[in-house]
DNA sequence: GCTGGGATTCGCT
DNA sequence: GCGAATCCCAGCC
């Protein structure tokens, strides 16, 4: 939270987008993709999630959006963390004003699908797309509030969402 | 080989 | 508040 999330804007070039909400799926997580799963019996859509640390995990929701997730854990554990939203932070960014909340539409508006990047590295640059230390630093806790995960079947009582209360109040 | 549901969003009511 | 858009694949026949 509060840490960069640089894309690669078609027209701006590499851009920081500063991340105000996440989630976190783990292993032994009833509604994690992984859940019921090892490393050699998931499913193809799941098997990045027992990648390496760092690897972006990218998957189709309803056939129609792409979600971004960050994997979190060592080789061979299933674990992540995913990315609901973003603000551009930059005075003359591409999305000022326009806060990029919830998964689908932050993948939409950066341009991120499972074809380009699924599987990539997020602490190399080389992919147009990964992670970097924010120039403020980590959100403060004050301004870090936790809820329940949005739109689970399994496990919604776990208060693994992250939200940055200055931009989303629940 | 077919079917149904999912870590969603938007527009219309 | 509800439904549509739309793709992958697990589970079941």
């Amino acid at each position: 939270m509060g840490q960069y999330l640089v894309v690669n804007h078609p027209q701006y070039g590499l851009t920081p987008l500063t991340i105000v909400e996440v989630e976190a799926y783990t292993n032994n997580d009833p509604a994690c993709h992984a859940n019921g799963y090892t490393a050699k019996t998931a499913p193809k859509r799941a098997l990045n999630l027992f990648g390496a640390p760092g690897t972006g995990y990218v998957y189709l929701i309803y056939g129609m959006y792409h979600c971004l997730n960050v994997i979190t854990e060592p080789k061979g554990t299933a674990g992540a963390v995913l990315f609901r939203g973003v603000v551009d932070t930059n005075s003359d960014g591409p999305f000022v004003g326009t806060n990029l909340i919830g998964p689908g539409r932050l993948c939409r508006d950066v341009g991120i699908t499972t074809a380009q990047h699924n599987g990539v590295m997020l602490t190399k640059q080389d992919a147009g797309l990964y992670l970097a230390t924010s120039v403020q630093g980590p959100t403060e806790e004050e301004h870090i509030n936790t809820t329940p995960r949005i739109g689970i079947q399994h496990a919604k009582d776990y208060p693994w969402r992250w939200i940055d209360t200055r931009y989303l109040k629940k």
